[in-house]
DNA sequence: TCTGGGGTCCTAGGACCC
DNA sequence: TCTGGGGTCCTAGGACCC
């Protein structure tokens, strides 16, 4: 049987947070701006402006303070709730083109499609200007779009897409002429490859695979040997064998984690007690949004690894639970006599944070006999309540410790802050 | 002075079992 | 004297992604 080629799309948000940032403050248009990762610390998003200054994804700011000086760059803080409700109505637009089962949601700003139903009937190119055209409209977003008949293909369609002007943004690997197509790999580098990084990258060049064209050339079960069996389903996909289907309909998560590092460093226990409580807080809130049930917990605290003048300091506790649970009570609770064990005095701690890890579905939980029920009972009542105060009220009104609260001494800092541009409920402030 | 956070998957190796 | 081998599970660590 003839392999059935699978046509796929890769949609991306142009430098997304810029992007978003822009939307509601078109000064910042043609202007170089940069969006900052928590605590201000490095670029995480960039504007073309700012890329053709030389500034690097994931720069350390104060490495950069100079160049933002001269050029007249504009800093900002990451506003996430800004991006998150800007990202689900980019996927909720994309959602109206394809059936439930054609959309993977793969991040923030990506979004896979699964196009095959309309290769025979559509002019694809077209169909995609459509809905660049359409996002822009409605919701001010620039984006690139790359089609190929695998999701690799479709990844380096999309980087094409982005770098080559003739593509107009829209770039169509899937039908391009096999020749136009190699010629157009030999110019990209091998590390631009959806699952090679910069181990494989080098690892490849030394064997003298150096752009896309080479390695989508190799053969496959021998990179399998010599690679990973990742690498193997690579180079089927660039040789336009999909092996990657859309998902759907993301697995359950496996792990949650919450930590941040601090705005200053911080030495006691106390404070470090308070920062946990609310990362806690935060994972529980995830957890629950999930339905799911944490069965075990892991508390570590880690010094700055990049100061020289001290040893580095970083240390983990695990804790399993009899019987798993999301009340936030219990879950600080351990938390609070993990953090005891793994506390040193005289460390200067720059990072803490939680992983909940062997989650399982609240739904398909099954208590243990033998155990006191009526207290899970009372835990859910407990944490109901608690939330519905959260929501109505703030956050500030009711938690597990003085997390809350402003300006504690190990908040994260985010001097260069946007607005919030929607209210709770997804609505556009209007003052 | 100042360096993000949240994830997934794969592999190798050890323990253990029959 | 000769001393198997296949399977599973778990974990730590690595690599990668956005």
């Amino acid at each position: 049987m003839k392999h059935q080629e699978k046509i796929f799309a890769l949609i991306d948000i142009n430098n997304c947070y810029v992007s978003c940032e822009r939307f509601f403050n078109p000064r910042l248009n043609d202007v170089p701006v940069i969006v900052l990762s928590n605590n201000d610390g490095c670029a995480v998003a960039r504007s073309n402006e700012s890329k053709a200054l030389g500034i690097k994804m994931g720069v350390p700011l104060f490495q950069i303070k100079d160049e933002v000086k001269k050029n007249n760059i504009k800093v900002l803080s990451s506003n996430y709730a800004v991006y998150a409700e800007m990202s689900r109505r980019f996927h909720s637009i994309l959602a109206s083109y394809v059936a439930p089962h054609e959309q993977e949601i793969y991040s923030i700003d990506e979004c896979f499609l699964d196009l095959t139903s309309f290769k025979n009937n559509y002019d694809l190119v077209e169909y995609c200007q459509g809905m660049r055209a359409r996002i822009l409209e409605w919701i001010g977003l620039p984006i690139s779009i790359g089609i190929g008949r695998s999701k690799t293909e479709a990844k380096i369609a999309n980087h094409m897409a982005k770098k080559g002007k003739r593509f107009n943004s829209v770039c169509d690997l899937a039908t391009m002429d096999p020749k136009h197509r190699k010629y157009f790999w030999s110019l990209v580098e091998v590390g631009e490859v959806w699952g090679v990084g910069k181990k494989q990258n080098k690892k490849l060049n030394d064997i003298g695979i150096k752009t896309v064209l080479d390695l989508s050339k190799a053969n496959p079960p021998i990179m399998g040997k010599m690679f990973t069996v990742c690498m193997q389903r690579t180079v089927l996909e660039l040789q336009g064998i999909s092996c990657m289907p859309i998902d759907d309909q993301p697995k359950p998560k496996q792990q949650i984690v919450a930590s941040r590092s601090f705005g200053v460093k911080i030495t006691e226990l106390d404070d470090l007690k308070e920062a946990m409580s609310k990362y806690v807080q935060d994972a529980v809130g995830r957890l629950r949004k999930e339905k799911l049930l944490c069965g075990v917990i892991t508390a570590f605290v880690q010094s700055n690894p990049f100061d020289p003048s001290v040893p580095y300091y970083s240390k983990a506790q695990t804790y399993k639970f009899s019987e798993p649970t999301d009340c936030v009570l219990d879950l600080v609770e351990v938390t609070y006599r993990l953090l005891v064990r793994i506390f040193k005095s005289g460390i200067k701690y720059k990072k803490c944070g939680v992983f909940f890890s062997d989650l399982i579905s609240k739904d398909q939980y099954i208590p243990d006999l033998l155990n006191d029920h009526s207290q899970n009972i009372k835990n859910e009542n407990l944490m109901n309540a608690y939330e519905s105060i959260q929501y109505k009220f703030g956050k500030a009104k009711i938690s597990v410790g003085p997390c809350y609260f402003k300006d504690r001494k190990w908040s994260m800092s985010r001097e260069m802050l946007s607005k919030n541009y929607f209210t709770k409920n997804g609505m556009i402030r209007v003052k």
